[in-house]
DNA sequence: ACCCCTAAAAAGTCAGACTTATATGTCACA
DNA sequence: TGTGACATATAAGTCTGACTTTTTAGGGGT
């Protein structure tokens, strides 16, 4: 599911990003490239390149004389994808599930809102498809099958939003469904509501009714919301 | 406002970053790093560096015996911030704006909310001297003063949310609302209704009536929805 | 028409020397 | 004893050139 770091600097990335992520270097930690690169045993020059992604996300700060400093969690680009599977990788899992279950509350009633006004009819037909499938998979131990076609379902929800911002968390809540599914206790079948509503917003969006698809959208995520005892109604 | 590159290559990126992201190299296009360094007078060390960043951020794809390939704009980082200033900075402009204001009417109701159960007197306390700010500085033309305690405002209820992810929207609220009143033409002083609900969203949130804070902070974002022809509610 | 082999092209990697900024300590002077 | 200017050491930053590796494209043979 994962892309496994290209080149030497992706390497050293694959273990040093989680680290850092992972709170294994705390804040204000000074790092030194040339120990690093001997570390890894890599030139400087891949060190480099390393440090500088590290630096683009703000995971580091890199200052002349002083070292690369490791930045307080509350400035990270929390929103990069790379961030967040280093993040879901480690000992932040929970945490990190938790917060993005909370962001996906927030967008998703109003990405399905918008797809009720902008979704192309093959989209209409992509989502009930999917709705469809959710069905089909919803009995007798076949979670694999349902968790697919569950990602590819808000996944098409939130490209035909229309927002660019919206289509770009699919990535998330895709992680976010097969971490739940994966991690979190799911022996049983889902729940037979939550499948009905996934089967209403498809009917809500495919008529165009904005309001609906927002509300029934909102059921479902304040369910997501409930499974991991956040907040009481 | 803005940070400038530090370093050669941060110079680099600040002149090719918001090319991409414009749209000056269409998907598809093909850049050699060797050409780049010698355009840009750098290294070529300096020029990969500059490269790895724009590869971290999903703009270009760097590929053996191919070159430095645009990645479509669909693949992009949206909410990497650099990339939101860049393409703030460009042609992009009025799109970004609005994308970036639907985001809010998702985001913000909700952290108020969130707000509203989890702020700390401190917090609730500066909500209420932003509120009593805005009103101050509500009429007269005292717009720039204004917008300082309009920022503050949204930046401390995305804070007070506790949901680390709503946090770090803060500056991205800070350049919608500073684009609103730069850019946009804002020769008259502020809806005196937006102001008024600024104060009572203060009011919910200290009261801790996360109802009610979510529902007011709703018609504020609504309000900034209809001020770009944003949806017909 | 198909497959394999070769060659070229561009990124990737490395090593070493040099430059520059800057934190810190030193010393003179008030 | 405190303060300010200055020297020094340190680690990042930059450049260069040589070499390696991967991958595409083309050519030749069946």
């Amino acid at each position: 599911m994962n892309t496994p770091g290209r080149g030497l600097h992706g390497r050293v990335l694959d273990t040093l990003g989680p680290a850092i992520t992972a709170g294994e270097y705390p804040p204000g930690s000074v790092l030194r490239t040339d120990e690093l690169a001997q570390h890894f045993e890599v030139s400087r020059s891949v060190m480099r390149e390393a440090v500088r992604v590290l630096e683009s996300m703000h995971l580091v700060e890199s200052r002349r004389r002083v070292g690369v400093t490791v930045r307080p969690k509350s400035e990270w680009n929390v929103y990069d994808p790379q961030v967040i599977r280093w993040r879901l990788a480690g000992a932040d899992r929970p945490h990190q599930l938790r917060s993005l279950t909370v962001l996906r509350s927030a967008v998703e009633p109003v990405a399905a809102g918008l797809a009720a006004t902008h979704a192309t009819p093959e989209q209409c037909a992509e989502l009930t498809e999917c709705a469809l499938g959710m069905v089909a998979n919803s009995r007798g131990h076949r979670l694999q099958d349902y968790l697919v076609h569950d990602i590819a379902f808000h996944r098409v929800v939130l490209t035909a939003s229309g927002n660019e911002m919206f289509a770009r968390l699919g990535d998330v809540v895709a992680e976010v469904l097969a971490g739940r599914t994966h991690h979190e206790v799911m022996f049983e079948d889902p729940d037979p509501a939550a499948v009905t509503l996934h089967v209403q917003v498809a009917e809500a969006v495919r008529e165009g009714d904005r309001a609906r698809a927002e509300r029934l959208t909102r059921e479902i995520t304040e369910g997501a919301l409930q499974e991991l005892d956040i907040l009481a109604p």
